[in-house]
DNA sequence: GACTTTAAAGAAATCGTTTACTTCCGCGAG
DNA sequence: CTCGCGGAAGTAAACGATTTCTTTAAAGTC
């Protein structure tokens, strides 16, 4: 490895002088500064990151721990906090695929001395292990998780409100027996789009809840759905937790020749890209995951460069919209599929 | 910030034996490998990862540099790489949105000295200058990209043999007039695809090639087929060198009226999630580019503990599948959409 | 022309670990 | 009883950068 001492040599200068010139800090003759540059190309040197973190306290690193990397939910995740990051000359250290708890425990003590704050997005109903596992100066926003004990920052979409939303506007299109597909127990956004839809169906015309099991996947969405096919008394109007049960529940039907919107009508939450593609295209929630992400890391950003806790407004909640398509009766808006792509 | 001084003090022990204890290396008693375990525990003890890599001179990073993060193809990427990572204890640093080169040099740069080795998606022309930024000594394997000067590993996907078997595939089901939506100008992938469809249509009873212009988004392929739509004699078949492009493609043709494959087929490229889910199906060409990511990643992980150049075989070109559904004429396999999912 | 000021370069301390080397102690063997 | 041996813990020297002090030399000032 080439190291600042042998820059130093080539350029007859001191290792000071080197860091001075590379880094454009302090007075250097132009001169000199050219020639240290000249030797620091010609030996191709790369000042060592772990050396350099070592001194000044800072990696310039954020961690981003995900549960999964599987569909477009967290591509979309990824990219709004990439840019946000890449905005303030911050790296990003992904780390994913975290079943348990422990699990997620050791994967977060593995990041911690890396990095200079961290992202962490922990599915489950408490989130308050992450916290334990960590240095407490260590900077720490929370995506769509929850703690139970010490709280800290988050960034929440608005499941419940969507999919009240969602629900409701189902109610107004004339729906009445409105089933819901359900995400995973324990799943926090599960269980708040859950709550959602009861509190919309309390107190309204429209039948008592029906609650199909699923866990947000493609494969159990069409499970569902041939359940929902075989049912004696179809409900006719359907309100799946995410996007990729909506799209699995969607194949399910047509196999059983059950049409949408006719038949029954449908409605997803995410506005995943694929939403617009289908067919029927489908009524969705959008929550847009990209700026969810870009969000969360300024807020982390800001975190660590002020030091200080910044406890104003812990949780921040991200409104979302419903977005109406064939699936739940509305005519085809011709060009939304195309017109929406270029966000 | 609380160091392993601090964790001695508390423990009465010397750093040495804390290392040691915290490590699980050379000999410690039992009794007191526990004081310090506890001490650690107390004090929330993380070891900086930067002091760590600038003794062991290993970081347990690899750095995972992309053009964009656009879509379901890197997000299928991130995901093979990460599996492979996490399987060898390596974490990942992701970068990416270089439109220049020496906007990719310079992120490179600062990739370089907190890296054991690089994995580079560059889809220029020439990704030459990517190992002219590094130093020499760190491990490099290229992903879809191709140097003019010095060699580097490689890996591939057969764009060439994909785009040709898809072409011939066209002309076998009896179409005559076969039009290309091409990728960007200087995009390797782009031009391999483009040479397939030229080098099948040579010599086979087709018409001359029909190119038009795209970039690989959806917006470029709806373009595209507006085009298609607007033209005198119109194609009977439609090859795009994305799945992207090619549903926005049919989005344009489906508000011209245009029947798909009735009127004219349709093909694409990559076999994105998206393809199976759109009406009629995409026929395209499947490259498991999850599978693509975990295999680069084993190569880069073999080249790091190696140390050894490792000069066999220094491309490897992966096989793709065409995969016939029922934009191409094919009939509607009817449970394939669903049955495809949990890969 | 001597003394003060200032710009530029070097010497050395420092950051938090790991690890080779040293020290200490107790125990068994001769 | 003494010596040697080995296990366990401590001491100190790296690792590669940044940065504070010094030092040096040259330029002003009176």
């Amino acid at each position: 490895m080439v190291t600042i001492r042998d820059v130093a040599r080539r350029a007859r200068v001191s290792i000071a002088t080197v860091s001075r010139a590379v880094n454009n800090t302090g007075k250097v003759r132009p001169e000199i500064r050219e020639r240290v540059l000249r030797a620091a190309r010609q030996l191709h040197y790369t000042p060592h990151g772990g050396a350099r973190s070592l001194i000044s306290g800072r990696t310039h690193t954020v961690g981003l721990l995900l549960p999964d990397l599987h569909g477009e939910y967290f591509s979309e995740l990824i990219r709004g906090v990439d840019r946000a990051a890449r905005r303030r000359g911050l790296h990003l250290l992904v780390s994913s695929s975290h079943g348990s708890a422990s699990e997620a425990a050791s994967a977060v003590q593995a990041l911690a001395g890396r990095i200079d704050g961290l992202l962490a997005m922990v599915p489950g109903e408490d989130a308050g292990f992450i916290k334990e596992a960590l240095p407490p100066t260590l900077p720490t926003v929370l995506l769509n998780s929850r703690t139970s004990g010490a709280h800290c920052p988050t960034l929440l979409v608005d499941d419940f409100g969507g999919a009240r939303a969602m629900t409701r506007h189902l109610i107004d299109r004339g729906y009445r027996r409105i089933a819901h597909i359900r995400g995973p127990e324990g799943n926090l956004q599960a269980g708040e789009r859950l709550r959602g839809y009861r509190a919309a169906l309390k107190g309204s015309r429209a039948a008592p809840p029906i609650v199909i099991e699923g866990d947000f996947t493609e494969e159990s969405g069409y499970r569902a759905g041939q359940a929902i096919a075989a049912r004696a008394a179809r409900p006719d109007a359907i309100f799946a937790a995410n996007d990729m049960m909506a799209v699995g529940c969607l194949v399910a039907l047509r196999e059983a020749r059950i049409r949408v919107p006719k038949d029954v009508a449908l409605a997803g939450f995410d506005d995943i890209p694929l939403a617009r593609f289908v067919s029927p295209p489908l009524t969705t929630v959008r929550a847009d995951i990209a700026t969810l992400g870009l969000r969360a890391l300024e807020r982390l950003a800001a975190l660590i460069e002020a030091k200080a806790p910044s406890d104003t407004r812990s949780a921040e909640r991200l409104p979302v919209e419903v977005v109406v398509r064939g699936s739940s009766g509305a005519a085809p808006a011709a060009r939304e599929a195309a017109a929406g792509l270029p966000r």
